[in-house]
DNA sequence: GTATGAATAAATGAGTACATTAAAAGATGC
DNA sequence: GCATCTTTTAATGTACTCATTTATTCATAC
């Protein structure tokens, strides 16, 4: 895609910008995402906000509710179980599928985007770290070419994010859960590399269930 | 919710009656479904229309290309296998969960919608036979109190909707795929009422694959 | 006759103003 | 003093209008 001019509609650059606040942690479990607040902050009208706000409801990273607006959703640990087991489920079809689709290229970019990711890591680089996980899951998702299972994952992402973003209180720091992801994402690429599917999954499988015990603590 | 005087929103309407539309077979894979003609066609202005089909956008039943509009997927058997292999999946897991969390009260309400499905298949009713069905399977997945499975689980469910519209020809004739489902939905109850969380999912697999079959055709 | 360019038409994208509704605050009755 | 009803307020929901963009058609040059 390399020369293609693209141009971001305004409910784009709104939803990657207000899901750029939360994860910055601008708002936190309970807040109220009032559209006219983020209409002048955004510099942008009501009507682009209110799209993307409907996109994060249908994609379950925020709550509506009739009339009064969007919530950061006040999560429990209990739930977070549900929504990591779920998701260890489909990512570990990913990487089934991932390891007898996955191109060569795809495999080159996602080790560079792991290479990125060690990084924001030793320089406790929260934003980086986070935008290079989520690519490295991205990409790998679309390596699948099953583009169903695509969106689950990715929808499945955002949602967790919520929960590492305000229950992992260290993050990239060393007691964090994500301390070891590098590691794990370049296992699971060796097993991909080796078109070994089954490898594939049980590293994936090994890597999500890490990221749950962080619900023990 | 007996007793709720629930008022829909404009949004809520254009969705469920353009679904509709969908599934009477108004619209075919490829068409172009613009925004002013279901806008007079509906009632209403282009914006909760145009709401409407963003949620069914990232949804997955529609597509949109930027500034072009939204369009009925073209879809392919080999696409189809896959969503349904997903499907598979989540609808065993749903079925494996209700088994252990299903209320009795919601185990009455499954029974009778199933009652409902059966009369309409009799009569050849293909509304009143998706509705039913539909039903059916959306309590389910809130029978089990897993909001993140609920939510993959009626996505995955409007995307095949598309497939068995347009790939099950017979639909409710003794030829389509749809004729043994009150019989293996029953199957499914009466596992969840023994609590037998195995059956339940080994008899919602077979139910999915068998639906999977009309790819073979 | 074909290809390239500009002009035009038709659709969505976005901004603004108004309607609707739900919650909170205040008043009034008991 | 408490409860309930009314009023007010603040937010989203909806309609309308204009801007933008894309695709098609027509004209012109080679």
């Amino acid at each position: 895609m390399v020369g293609t001019n693209y141009k971001p509609s305004s409910e784009e650059q709104a939803y990657a910008e207000i899901l750029r606040l939360i994860y910055k942690r601008k708002f936190i479990p309970g807040d109220f995402l009032q559209e006219e607040y983020l209409s002048h902050t955004l510099g942008m009208s009501r009507t682009p906000i209110n799209r993307a706000l409907s996109r994060m409801n249908i994609e379950g990273i925020l709550e509506r509710k009739k009339k009064k607006g969007c919530f950061i959703p006040v999560v429990t640990l209990d739930e977070g179980k549900k929504l990591f087991t779920l998701r260890a489920m489909i990512e570990e079809q990913v990487a089934w599928e991932a390891a007898q689709t996955c191109s060569e290229e795809n495999l080159q970019k996602l080790t560079k985007i792991n290479e990125k990711d060690r990084q924001a890591l030793e320089e406790k680089d929260d934003e980086a770290y986070y935008g290079a996980n989520r690519d490295f899951h991205f990409l790998l998702a679309e390596s699948t070419g099953n583009r169903y299972l695509e969106r689950v994952s990715k929808q499945l992402f955002h949602q967790a994010s919520i929960y590492i973003f305000f229950y992992d209180s260290f993050y990239t720091s060393p007691q964090g859960s994500s301390f070891y992801t590098p590691k794990q994402h370049e296992t699971i690429l060796v097993f991909i590399g080796k078109r070994d599917a089954e490898g594939a999954r049980e590293s994936m499988k090994e890597h999500i269930t890490h990221t749950m015990k962080m619900f023990d603590a």
